[in-house]
RNA sequence: CGGGGCGUAGCGCAGCUUGGUAGCGCGCUUGCUUUGGGAGCAAGAUGUCGGAGGUUCAAAUCCUCUCGCCCCGACCA
């Protein structure tokens, strides 16, 4: 494409409101342009990147053996209420009347579609297992939208959903997706790891995500340098410590402390000058409008989704003052494992400790010396708490570690939730009614862009990956008005559109800085530079965008060593 | 939803405290010169100062309300 002819408005200042470089870039760029508040449009820059996302994922999963669909955006409220997440779903689904008065979502997610379409066309087992995949935009009214395309409201998604008789066959498309999965990040050229994730009240053993890593990620994911092992931060297990030989010998008698106005750990752990691995927080919960409590080590914090799904509660929040006062008799800051009046388990943290500081359930004091086993029973104990570095592996005897990371892709393990709900069931071999099974799998599209962003771009702007590059050169003539460097470029241009090589001919009348610093910008791997001095000695200049190395060839050379390289570098990432 | 910040030309910003009818840089238009890392000179165009109401002889500036955007938190696929 030549320049002068495209739709592309670089700009030179940072946009005041973009927090994230790949935001900015995008924006500078003129890839992208907001719209209002968490939508934007995509310019010809940046929707040449979407679609090549978009044709890595296609290609993929035609590969492993899905099928592609267009389901609506709009969607009935009678299939939302049939599943339960009419009322379930909450404020982010979108939801408004059309004129006679019916109710509507702009579709968040495509589980109910998929399984309605699905649950009408297919009878028998002969026709499963069943893949079938769409690319498309999701509305989701997020709460606070951020970080650009990173974090929207209105956005494109790739979703699949498997449908299986039987949970091996279940089994087999997950994993034919985990491997397509990362076929395609692989393919997108991003460095990235698939971590363990919370399946949540989705239910289900396996869910994992795809995380690029990038110092901006909104996640934290957890590893082992050992071993395989990683996971969201979220999900991260804690192994079981093992209990010590009992140690009653130790214990000291039972003391009762005036504590006035001292509630926080720190507060507690200074007035009575005893380390914080000492005292043992204790976490009043309302689990769906009952309270648990919940007792932690001091220096440690409450990983509550483990709490939720210990307690295979559907809402979990932190109890209120009210409740507090009812479960121990006590304002809030004086809760305590002694004597308390709610079922009360604990992280793994307090297993062994011994003469622990504890709240007395009473305004304005503190227990020492609390046992458990003579003061206080556990109901049970569980891995409860957030991860740290240094924490052990759950799987080996090495150590974990941290990293951020952006959420680009998940996969995870439906089993029945929406094909019971909505009756999805088939007729099998023994001619008896079963339930399919289901599995769901989703890439944001344009968050996959901006993750690529994050991890490639350098102080004058993006680097493409030739994989997701809109176009794998750009060749600028210094000078359009020397007519041997315009007859050259051209040339060039019309030999490298005859190999079918995407290709921006520069040719505008700019001055050479200006061209190279939005060619840098834009991030196009590969520069040509037509220049009036090399092309005396009938030579031109190739520089790489991403090593800032630069070669001298022969004219007539150019194009193959051009083809070479953006051959040699798709190839690398396939 | 709680806390904070910001809305002035396409973009980035100043002006507001102390009211007097709007400015800078980039970009844009025209001309001349220049031509390998965001050129120079000259001449231009562009604003209901987010909106509504109020105070005042007079409001970008002060007051009230309202809308939008951003950040932190809460919440959440």
């Amino acid at each position: 494409m030549r320049y002068s002819e495209m739709h592309l408005p670089t700009g030179r200042e940072i946009p005041s409101d973009a927090e994230v470089v790949s935001n900015q870039l995008m924006i500078r760029a003129g890839m992208i342009r907001k719209l209002t508040s968490g939508i934007y449009s995509y310019l010809p820059l940046g929707y040449r990147v979407i679609r090549k996302v978009e044709q890595i994922v296609r290609e993929e999963m035609n590969k492993a053996g899905a099928q592609e669909v267009h389901l609506p955006m709009v969607q009935p409220a009678e299939l939302w209420q049939e599943s339960g997440r009419w009322t379930y779903y909450g404020k982010e689904l979108l939801r408004f009347r059309d004129r006679n008065d019916r109710d509507y979502c702009l579709g968040p997610t495509h589980e109910e579609v998929i399984t309605d379409l699905v649950r009408h066309d297919v009878k028998t087992y002969r026709q499963l297992p069943l893949n079938l995949y769409q690319i498309q935009t999701k509305f989701r009214d997020e709460v606070r939208p951020r970080f650009g395309v990173m974090r929207c409201r209105e956005f494109g998604m790739k979703d699949a959903y498997s449908f299986d008789a039987d949970e091996a066959g279940a089994e087999k498309s997950y994993e034919k997706m985990f491997v397509a999965y990362n076929n395609i990040f692989r393919r997108c050229g991003l460095m990235f790891r698939a971590v363990e994730a919370d399946s949540g009240s989705i239910g289900g053993s396996f869910s994992h995500e795809f995380m690029v890593m990038a110092e901006s990620g909104e996640d934290a994911v957890v590893f082992c340098e050992k071993c395989k092992y990683a996971a969201n931060l979220e999900k991260a297990e804690i192994a079981r410590p093992q209990k010590a030989a009992e140690a009653e010998a130790q214990w000291l008698p039972l003391e009762s402390v005036a504590t006035p106005n001292v509630r926080t750990i720190e507060e507690v752990s200074s007035f009575l000058n005893v380390s914080p691995r000492q005292i043992v927080k204790t976490l009043i919960f309302n689990a769906d409008g009952k309270p648990c409590a919940v007792v932690i080590r001091g220096d440690q914090e409450v990983n509550e989704i483990k709490v939720k799904n210990y307690l295979g509660a559907a809402e979990l929040e932190l109890a209120d003052d009210d409740m507090i006062l009812k479960a121990t008799g006590a304002p809030r800051g004086f809760a305590g494992a002694v004597g308390i009046k709610t079922r009360l388990i604990a992280d793994y943290s307090v297993m062994n400790l011994v003469n622990i500081v504890t709240g007395a359930n009473r305004e304005d004091y503190h227990l020492k010396n609390a046992n458990i086993g003579r003061d206080f029973e556990i109901e049970s104990y569980a891995d409860l708490r957030v991860a740290e570095p240094g924490d052990a592996c759950p799987r080996c005897a090495g150590s974990v570690k941290f990293v951020r990371g952006i959420e680009v892709g998940h996969v995870f393990k439906l089993g029945t939730k929406y094909s019971k709900a909505m009756k999805a069931v088939y007729l099998d071999r023994d001619g008896k009614e079963k339930t399919m099974m289901m599995g769901c799998y989703g890439i944001g599209i344009g968050r996959t862009v901006a993750a690529c962003i994050e991890q490639n771009f350098d102080q004058n702007g993006i680097i493409w990956p030739m994989p997701l590059a809109p176009y794998s050169v750009i060749v600028t003539p210094v000078n359009i008005n020397d007519a041997d460097v315009m007859k050259a470029s051209e040339e060039i241009y019309a030999q490298l559109l005859a190999c079918g090589v995407e290709v921006i001919l520069d040719d505008r009348d700019e001055r050479a800085g200006v061209k190279f610093k939005d060619a840098d910008l834009i991030g196009i791997p590969l520069r040509i530079v037509v220049g009036p001095k090399n092309l005396a000695k009938g030579q031109v200049e190739l520089k790489i965008r991403r090593s800032g190395e630069s070669r001298l060839y022969a004219t007539p050379d150019v194009v193959s060593e051009v083809q070479g390289i953006i051959a040699a570098e798709l190839k690398e990432a396939s």
